[in-house]
DNA sequence: CATGAATGAGGATTCATTCAT
DNA sequence: TATGAATGAATCCTCATTCAT
């Protein structure tokens, strides 16, 4: 309605919005409740349909949420890709990785019913790195915004074809390669610019156990003898 | 209670195991009332709560049901592993690879709530496996019992952390050779044992979509090309 | 239909019975299913039907017992009295001090819903008492039938109001100088009768908590010090 | 929570609490679902439970209702006792006896499973009857609060084992006596004030059917001929 | 916009009763 | 007769959503 929207309105929605996600993230076993959630945000319960439609509206919000923190994670090391074709190919190799490996985003997704979400580039971001390539004439594309929808769909395709089990994680290193060859890339340059490995991206991550921080620090495996002492 | 369980209580009782697992399996999204389960064993409501005491016991049943498959999957590689410490160093690989890659297992836990369990061998064989390598002279053990126990624990532990990605897959192969190594085998022996390759397995799998299927039986990765034809 | 009642059906019976008296004791509180009793008994749940049309039908039955041992208890007291007025107003008063103070009859029947029950004294033993006092020329009596029918919905009647506090208990003194009256016992005579107090009759009493045994023994009352002392 | 309570709030509690304590005293032999009430009340079921947390909540404030009223009832008697000691011993024996003879809370507590409660002085009243007494120097007390639990405790236990028979209603004088001596009174102070009669207190009380209400002003004991006619 | 009372459909569970074997 | 599986209505309780204030 509005095009100007209060500070107020954006700190109310906020509220909900972190009431949400905290509640999946402190008891992800239970059914979380519209009532919990405004009680939490220290809100009526009303107040909550003036800002979602539904109740699964506000588990898709915070799933864009994740998916906002992502992109900031990823920021910095986009920014220093200089190639048009080199920055598809890491950011389609990172969102990639994020639907897999992201456990917040994993554990919030099945939590809440969402489990077919995949993260996703945002599209305008994603148009523009295409125009871009296009521009430097490194790809050969008729139709932008078709084209990035056509992406957009194979990823989120393949996405759900691993989780399934359908096909194993390797799929994704063929996938984009073949999102490079559509793009207009030759079969070695989409081949090359694939295998390149992803730099390592410091995830913002949500508070972990003590014991799993020291070690995802140094080694990720723990000895079986520290594992026993947790079996108490 | 009755030794006897009569031909008519068994059948129905596999009717609503039948019925609760079909549900999850075709629509894993939504939440599964008894009434449907009922319904769709064709069944009245009350009869449900004459074989499970709630709503809950059925799904557990359904994942025993899904382990034993899974052991009878095993039961001829298994059979043909004549050195003891080899059959339990495979049995636990099996085990460990089921928790993570068994998509079967993986979606119905998670789909009812049992994301935390994990497939483990019956308890019973895994005893008598520990036992006969006692008597063969290849493992020092003093409490079979507790022996066993403490293996179920840790397995159940290192699936539990890998679920929520505080260590990696790899970890696997860590706790394997520790638990060989507890079990009495020297480290040279833990670690080439552990590292033999589990000899592929045929799963009883259920009804793919067709495409994957194919898929799956040649490379099980499907050309780009292929998966964009799926998107309509 | 069989007036052969075979021993077995007996027992069967009685086990019902006894199971269902049992559960009511002991944990009055919660309501008690057929299955609970038929399990109790050790029999399977549609043989309760063939010995009670219904649920209720047991507590009803149960109730009967429990007034059959109240005129056990009686017996012995009633069988010495020769005088035929007498033996009818000392009936009279012992069975609606029954009414009042028998612990058991007034917590069986709330508990299953039979509050308004009365204990009664058996309709053929009654009939007969006013008829011997007839032949004695105590009573003049033209209904014999009708009269009994007669006091006993009077007793009923009473035994409800007091129940209900519309009226204290000297209601029953009146009541069954009334009753004597109207059997054509002259006044005075009547309430002589009333007066006489009913002899010490020693009731067969189901277990009860061993501190407030002792104290029933003596005097009945225990001193509030004995009390303060279980309020541990 | 709130210390803002609505009116509106205050009126649909109070239907509901109406519509409980109505249908209870109405058919008190049978079960009272939610249901019943709301219909009763005008509401739809699941405002129930904005109100009551469970089915068997709403009895227990019914009963607090009673209690209220019952205080309500002795105001005026009380306010006119000026000794402390005295008002002490009165109060003491109006909730006792309105254990044993208040009708009303005696069908309403049996009939929804609350019959181990008894009504008592609200406690923050009582403290200040033992703290008035105290500051008096009639009553010598170390600790106030303990104190007035004991009490409480004391007269729940005693009301409780003259409910199950195991001792007289005299035991009501014994229990008096014995808290007053408690509370440092000599022996023969605490003797007399027990023995002081209760004034009569007319209680607010529900309607009865017409025919007992008039016996309740005159004599308590209607005629046996009266009886008669209304055996219809 | 915020509020929070009201709603009523939906879901888990119990249990009196029936009936084929 | 005994059995015990099957039934389905009844009941408690939850919660997404609406709406008057």
């Amino acid at each position: 309605m509005e095009v100007v929207t209060s500070d107020k309105r954006l700190a109310t929605k906020r509220a909900l919005l972190d009431a949400a996600r905290d509640l999946v993230f402190e008891r992800g076993h239970d059914r979380i409740s519209v009532q919990e959630i405004t009680k939490r945000a220290q809100l009526a319960t009303g107040t909550y349909y003036n800002y979602f439609e539904s109740k699964q509206e506000i588990f898709v919000a915070v799933a864009e949420d994740l998916e906002r923190q992502m992109a900031k994670d990823f920021e910095a090391t986009r920014a220093n890709i200089k190639d048009p074709a080199m920055r598809v190919a890491m950011t389609l190799k990172y969102y990639f990785h994020q639907a897999i490996d992201n456990q917040d985003w994993k554990d919030f997704t099945r939590c809440v019913g969402l489990s077919d979400l995949s993260p996703r580039q945002d599209a305008e971001e994603s148009l523009n790195d295409i125009e871009i390539g296009v521009k430097a004439g490194r790809f050969r594309v008729d139709d932008l915004h078709f084209t990035q929808t056509l992406i957009d769909g194979m990823a989120s395709h393949v996405n759900d074809a691993i989780r399934k089990g359908y096909i194993g994680r390797n799929a994704i290193e063929y996938a984009i390669r073949s999102i490079l060859q559509m793009l207009g890339l030759p079969e070695l340059v989409s081949k090359a610019l694939t295998q390149t490995p992803l730099p390592p991206i410091a995830a913002t991550k949500r508070p972990r156990p003590e014991y799993y921080e020291k070690r995802a620090e140094g080694s990720n495996i723990a000895s079986i003898t520290e594992y026993q002492q947790t079996l108490a």
